[in-house]
DNA sequence: TCTGGGGTCCTAGGGCGA
DNA sequence: TCTGTCGCCCTAGGACCC
C-alpha cells in the first residue's frame, strides 16, 4: 500500500501559520521578481488561475482583497524539512517527491486501518507545523494521488483522508477524475487524448496499451497500469540529484558582458555549493542567455553552449571560471538580456572520483572550499566570496511583499509576551 | 514597465565501430 | 576493399512534474 501526503496550498500555508489573521481570506504567493502567481489559498483559486502574470491581475487582487506575498524560500525550505522530519518519524519508508509532498509505503499488513493512521498523521503535521495536509492511500503511487486528489476535494466528507482499497472505489474514483487532471498527462497529451474520446481516467484505463504505448510512451503504458491497480512505479528513496541548476529572470535588461559575467559566474558558485553539499563532481555544464520573449519589439537572442569539463570539479573557483569561457562563446554585443543560467550535468560522487591522466581538479580547493563552505553556514550564506563576484552585489531581486525569515533568521523570530 | 525556477524521463535520429 | 546491417552511444528536444 502506497500513500500520498500532499499539504495543502503549502506557499500560501506557510504565509498563514505566521499571519492566522490571513485564515478564510484570499491569500497568493508570486515568483522571484514578483513575476508570476505561483501558489494560491482555495479562496484566491475562484479569482485567480496558476501561473498568471501578477502584474495582468493587479485590478483583480485589489477588488478581492487578495492578501499577496513575495516568494519567501527559505522559510517555505524550512517548514517542509519540519513537516518531512515528522513523515520520517511515522512512515516505515518514505520518498520525499516535492517540496510538499511524499509517498509513504506500508508492508502487508492487514490489520493497518489506514483512516486513522492518516488522521493521525495528518493531526501531528498540523499541530506540530500549522500546516494542513491531504492523505490518499492506495495500492499504486498513481492510485494513491487519485485518492489523495479525492481527500482534497472533499475534506469535510473524508476527514481529509481517502483509501481506495476496493475495485468499486477504484473505478468510482476514476471515473470522477478527469483526463487533464491525472499525475503524468499533461496539456499536450490530453488533448490528443480527447481526440479518440478519453475524458476521463477511467476512459485511459479501457484503451488499447499498444495505443498507449506508441502515442504515450512507456510512461504512459506505466500510468495505465498503475491506474488499473498494477504497481508499476516503486518508491525512489535515491536522494541525490542527476542535474543542477541556478537560472534567473533579472530584475532588469542587461546588455553589458560584465554584468552578466558577474551573474554567471555566481550562478555557477550556487551551482558548486549544491553539488558539494551532495558530495557530487560535475563533468558537463551548459550556459544559456536569452533576452525577454514577451518583447516583441526588441530584437531576440538565445543561445546556450554545452561543454564538458576538462576534468570533474565542485570547486566554486574553477567551475566560475569554465562558466564565464562557456558565456564568452554565446554572448553577443548589442541585445538586451532578460535571462541566463548555469546547468551542471554528468554528475557523479566525489568519492568515486576516476582520476584523468593529465588535467585533475586543483587538489588544494578542497580543503578551501570546506573551509568556505564552513564560514558561509555560520555567518550566513555568501559572506565569503570570489573576487569575480560583485562584492556590493549590486542586483536585487523585486520582492515587495516579503514576509519575515520567521523560522531561520533570529532577528526575525516571533516573541510571545505574557501578561 | 511588469510574465519563475528546478527537476526527471523518454524518443528520434545521427555517428560510428564491429 | 567495399558495402550493408546492427547495436550502442550521444544529443537535442519534447513532455511531464511541483
Amino acid at each position: 500500500m502506497f500513500a500520498l501526503v500532499d499539504c495543502n496550498n503549502f506557499y500560501a500555508s506557510c504565509e498563514r501559520v505566521f499571519r492566522p489573521d490571513l485564515n478564510g481570506k484570499p491569500v497568493v504567493v508570486l515568483s522571484n521578481n514578483d513575476g508570476c502567481i505561483i501558489a494560491r489559498s482555495n479562496e484566491a483559486k475562484k479569482h485567480i488561475p496558476m501561473g498568471a502574470p501578477a502584474f495582468k491581475f493587479k485590478d483583480v487582487i485589489q477588488k478581492n482583497k487578495v492578501h499577496v506575498f513575495s516568494a519567501n524560500f527559505s522559510l517555505y525550505g524550512d517548514m517542509s524539512h519540519r513537516v518531512m522530519s515528522i513523515l520520517e518519524d511515522l512512515a516505515p519508508e518514505i520518498e520525499i517527491y516535492s517540496i510538499d509532498e511524499a509517498f509513504l509505503k506500508y508492508g502487508q499488513s492487514p490489520y493497518l486501518n489506514f483512516q486513522a493512521e492518516g488522521e493521525k498523521i495528518s493531526n501531528r503535521i498540523k499541530r506540530s507545523t500549522g500546516i494542513p495536509v491531504s492523505v490518499g492511500y492506495a495500492p499504486t503511487k498513481a492510485l494513491s494521488k487519485v485518492a489523495n486528489a479525492i481527500a482534497k476535494k472533499f475534506p469535510e466528507r473524508t476527514n481529509s483522508v481517502y483509501i481506495i482499497d476496493s475495485e468499486e472505489k477504484r473505478i468510482k474514483a476514476l471515473k470522477w477524475l478527469k483526463i487533464e487532471d491525472v499525475w503524468g498527462i499533461g496539456r499536450k497529451n490530453s488533448a490528443k487524448l480527447k481526440l479518440i474520446n478519453v475524458y476521463t481516467a477511467f476512459d485511459f484505463t479501457q484503451i488499447s496499451p499498444l495505443w498507449v504505448k506508441k502515442h504515450l510512451s512507456i510512461t504512459g503504458l506505466q500510468l495505465q497500469n498503475e491506474l488499473l491497480g498494477i504497481p508499476n512505479l516503486d518508491l525512489d528513496v535515491y536522494g541525490t540529484k542527476k542535474s543542477i541548476a541556478t537560472t534567473r529572470t533579472f530584475e532588469r535588461n542587461y546588455s553589458d558582458f560584465d554584468q552578466i559575467k558577474e551573474r554567471v559566474s555566481t550562478f555557477a558558485i550556487k551551482n558548486a555549493e549544491k553539488l558539494r553539499r551532495q558530495k557530487s563532481v560535475c563533468n558537463t555544464m551548459m550556459i544559456f542567455v536569452h533576452t525577454n520573449g514577451f518583447r516583441k519589439d526588441l530584437q531576440q537572442y538565445a543561445q546556450n553552449i554545452v561543454f564538458k569539463l576538462p576534468y570533474a570539479s565542485n570547486s566554486s573557483i574553477e567551475l566560475s571560471k569554465f562558466a564565464v569561457e562557456g558565456l564568452r562563446k554565446i554572448f553577443k554585443e548589442g541585445y538586451l538580456y532578460k535571462k541566463a543560467g548555469v546547468i551542471v550535468m554528468d554528475l557523479e560522487d566525489e568519492k568515486h572520483l576516476q582520476m584523468r591522466l593529465f588535467d585533475n581538479s586543483n587538489p588544494k580547493h578542497k580543503p578551501l572550499m570546506e573551509t568556505m563552505d564552513r564560514i558561509n553556514h555560520r555567518y550566513g550564506n555568501a559572506k565569503l566570496k570570489l573576487a569575480n563576484q560583485d562584492l556590493k552585489r549590486t542586483w536585487k531581486m523585486n520582492q515587495e511583499q516579503l514576509s519575515p525569515q520567521y523560522t531561520t533568521k533570529l532577528s526575525d523570530i516571533i516573541t510571545v509576551k505574557s501578561e
